[in-house]
DNA sequence: AGCAACATGTAACGAGTTACATGATTTA
DNA sequence: TAAATCATGTAACTCGTTACATGTTGCT
């Protein structure tokens, strides 16, 4: 039930409608961690009202509802943050096609690997600069979501992309020894 | 329909069962990439077969039924690797958690991270021998789904422990200038 | 007046999980 | 002969996506 610890997240920074939250989603949230349009979080706001782990604290203009974290809502967060399941749910298709490169013939593996150190250059060439003003600008300053994400972001792309050019590496060098 | 791509890729290295496919699953690939269980599997296969792109080729003791890949299922399989959707799917619970530290107070934070850092480096000293001697045994060997798998694995916690530390840096500097 | 953005929902379908169900073969 | 492993499946339910549906508010 991710979705709803995703959710009680957003929450603890401030009251949010089903539409705020679905436009957190469409950013650095469901880029790198978890997507949900929509038509998943209205019904499961819906549900987490009914269990008392949210309230509608307010109304307003065109049914605009806003939701709130009750104090339930927070105890349930913190549960799940303190307490990891053994088996954390991964689901990554950029990973996935990365892994089945070994099943193209060399060429295309290549094409492929390049693409995706490109790609992962690309979003570094864009990231840094942003994380390392933000940095200049409040260097001790708290750990908002999207410095948390960002910084991330940039990591895990420099991570992937050293992996791409690693496995560029020995695809390029042929097997000499039979 | 990336369960259908991950099977698809699984079969390009040879002929397999359901049961195979399965404990696959359960390695790397669900660990990094994708998790599927049985239950999911079988009728994929099942659906995958009357679709052409795989046909049962071998049947063995206990009802086991060897799938292998066809022409048209290579074939699906390349075009799927070579043609990457804009929006891939990405769901991963342990970077959803990283991201709502901002969500506890301080001292709850700092145990979730420290927690996180502390997984990583022993994930990183169970890898990093490992991929090590693989290295030093076939420096300029062929690109195996295990070796793409475990150092995309121990890049991938290498990035996720930096980020823990540096993410408890900027935990344990209090906000001086208000 | 028209358009973009705001704002919420339902329905049908597909994907994924959990629980249930069964039986064969190998190994100790 | 007992236990572990091999091996495949179905059913009920939940989660997630796509398509459909509707109406409001603010801006130009």
């Amino acid at each position: 039930m991710s979705l709803r610890h995703a959710l009680l997240g957003l929450l603890a920074d401030g009251p949010a409608s089903g539409y705020d939250l679905t436009r957190r989603f469409a950013g650095d949230l469901g880029r790198y961690a978890w997507q949900a349009g929509h038509t998943r979080i209205y019904p499961e706001l819906v549900k987490m009202a009914e269990q008392g782990l949210v309230v509608v604290d307010e109304t307003g203009p065109r049914g605009r509802k806003s939701y709130a974290l009750t104090d339930d809502g927070r105890a349930e967060l913190r549960t799940w943050m303190l307490h990891p399941p053994d088996q954390a749910v991964v689901r990554n298709e950029t990973v996935l096609r990365m892994f089945l490169v070994q099943a193209l013939d060399p060429p295309d593996a290549r094409g492929v690997l390049e693409a995706i150190a490109d790609h992962c250059a690309q979003e570094i060439a864009r990231l840094r600069p942003v994380m390392h003003e933000l940095d200049a600008d409040d260097p001790g300053g708290p750990l908002p979501f999207g410095r948390l994400a960002g910084e991330y972001g940039l990591r895990q792309y420099e991570a992937v992309h050293g992996w791409a050019l690693w496995s560029l590496e020995r695809l390029r060098a042929p097997t000499t020894a039979g």
